[in-house]
DNA sequence: GAATCGATGGTCT
DNA sequence: GACCATCGATTCT
């Protein structure tokens, strides 16, 4: 297999949406044991700034929200719920707290490490969800603020189309776009439609918000 | 299919 | 002590 070309900072230090909408279709890539385990973005949300109430550095720089504060193409991955871990890529320039979050993969290489992680559930249900996928490729607090241009355990390889050298793998046609799911906030903060998905992507956490289901 | 709920611990007030 | 960018089981329609 050729080797891949990585995302470089460049990508990352983008206005947050850009990097959002463009991080679909590419290969989230974690490295265990010298195995390859990884998948292709399917989903994803922002948040952006002081001024977004669903973003966690809304209350300013913390131990937590530190990183966020950092130079992009870092990860942020924090503990919720008691159990859950979340992987988020810093974004903008340093000094503006914002990240978009993983929130599902197609899962590509290293499923059986990954079926094993995950309890032997159904493929499609090994990363479809932001905490499922960190448990499929065994992400943890201990991968918070590790670059993820430089890192050899954790980063995003770019997957380009090969008929046309587009910058994104995925056309405008396939990519929606939903208000984000389960924050609280403001007004602004539940309509705003920053979580990107790729619509017919099986891998997804859900097919629509709270939304009727449309049934085939 | 949709709504509800418990688990469980870090973070911040 | 309240809150939480979740998951999975259970309990409904």
């Amino acid at each position: 297999m050729a080797n891949r070309e990585r995302l470089q900072r460049a990508f990352y230090a983008r206005d947050t949406l850009t990097v959002a909408r463009h991080l679909l279709g590419q290969r989230l890539v974690r490295i265990v044991n010298g195995q390859r385990l990884s998948g292709r973005i399917v989903e994803v949300e922002a948040y952006i700034g002081q001024g977004d109430q669903a973003c966690h550095a809304a209350r300013g720089l913390t131990p937590r929200t530190k990183v966020m504060f950092g130079p992009p193409g870092f990860a942020y991955v924090y503990f919720i719920y008691g159990m859950h871990h979340c992987l988020n890529v810093v974004t903008e320039r340093e000094g503006f707290p914002a990240a978009v979050l993983i929130r599902a993969l197609e899962p590509l290489e290293g499923l059986p490490l990954m079926r094993h992680l995950r309890q032997n559930r159904p493929d499609d249900k090994l990363t479809n969800g932001p905490g499922k996928l960190c448990q499929a490729l065994g992400i943890t607090r201990e991968m918070n603020s590790i670059d993820m241009v430089r890192s050899d355990v954790l980063f995003i390889e770019k997957e380009t189309e090969k008929e046309t050298e587009k910058e994104t793998p995925v056309p405008d046609e396939a990519v929606q776009t939903t208000p984000r799911i389960n924050v609280r906030g403001d007004e602004r903060a539940l309509t705003v439609p920053w979580r990107f998905l790729i619509k017919e992507s099986p891998f997804c956490s859900r097919r629509s918000v709270t939304g009727k289901a449309e049934h085939p």
